[in-house]
DNA sequence: ATCATTTGTAACAAGATAGGTTACGTGTCT
DNA sequence: AGACACGTAACCTATCTTGTTACAAATGAT
């Protein structure tokens, strides 16, 4: 697999468990995702330990959220799922003898950091209700293809 | 192995050459960077197809610069190498049906689309000349301990 | 001409990481 | 007691960069 999608896919379910569903089971969003029970429990274990969400174990038991989309910003998100690296480039090696590498990953380097601020910047700034609110401007009626059409139980 | 670092020895290799050596094989260049004289040959292809250096068989033969390093940006390597990936996270599918993931994914792009913009800007308008001047700074009789040593060639 | 040297390239192995799958343990409600 | 649902470990798969081996082709030296 490619890229690291755990991010995108989190906030698809946060927004997900906010709009359809205030319970969900591992289940049924892995069916939402295209994926599996256990990679959603994986991945939204680190949410749980971060206090975005919480679980509940035995029959009647699923997901819910521990708090408002406005008081989540992707950088939380991004947190909690431990903070994976974002740039896909970088040094073959961390610590060069080599002095022209050094000078190269500095600048290198430099670069990098400066677009990963923005980034993380950006991160920060946007709350998942925000995302919510795009979602709500394309489809005003609030409806998911997907839930509505109940193929996620099929 | 984790990130492509192909960029980066590109680059060092680019300012090696100017300041060390006028011609280098595959053999020395693979020993300065530790690594294989294929890899070499495999990275340094693009450069060579997009006109930064040159290339001869045979007896004698090596890689050689094809024009200087103040005509040579950063963001020329990296085409040259075949612009890969910069970001570790993205989406988890390319066109999502689910109008949620629709306005994730396009609110996570927009910010990865700045943090990108920013760093191409700055990958186009550093030069390795730039890089090379860094490293003038950090060792004014511009000796590298490596190729001093001759251990390249043990 | 022959041989050593060096690039060009294909084919395959290795190492790392995200993701998928199976299995089993534990807690909780009926 | 039994069904349901999370928790977690273990293992496999897919993909990507890097490393390695092997061999062909070109070029200069003898
Ligand atoms: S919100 Fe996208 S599948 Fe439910
Ligand atoms: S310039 Fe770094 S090893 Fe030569």
């Amino acid at each position: 697999m490619r890229r690291d999608s755990r991010l995108s896919r989190m906030l698809h379910v946060l927004i997900h468990m906010d709009r359809h569903y205030k319970r969900a089971t591992s289940e049924t969003i892995s069916k939402m995702l295209g994926t599996n029970a256990v990679v959603v429990r994986r991945t939204m274990a680190g949410l749980r330990d971060s206090g975005y969400v919480r679980s509940e174990q035995g029959h009647g038991g699923g997901w819910e959220l521990a708090r408002g989309l406005d008081q989540i910003t992707l950088f939380d998100i991004y947190e909690a799922i431990g903070k994976p690296p974002l740039f896909a480039i970088g040094p073959s090696v961390d610590q060069p003898e080599c002095l022209v590498e050094q000078a190269v990953d500095a600048k290198l380097g430099d670069a990098l950091k400066e677009a990963e601020a923005l980034l993380l910047e950006r991160l920060r700034t946007i709350t998942i209700a925000d995302i919510a609110a795009d979602f709500d401007r394309r489809m005003p009626e609030g409806r998911c293809n997907i839930h509505t059409e109940q193929s996620a139980s099929a």
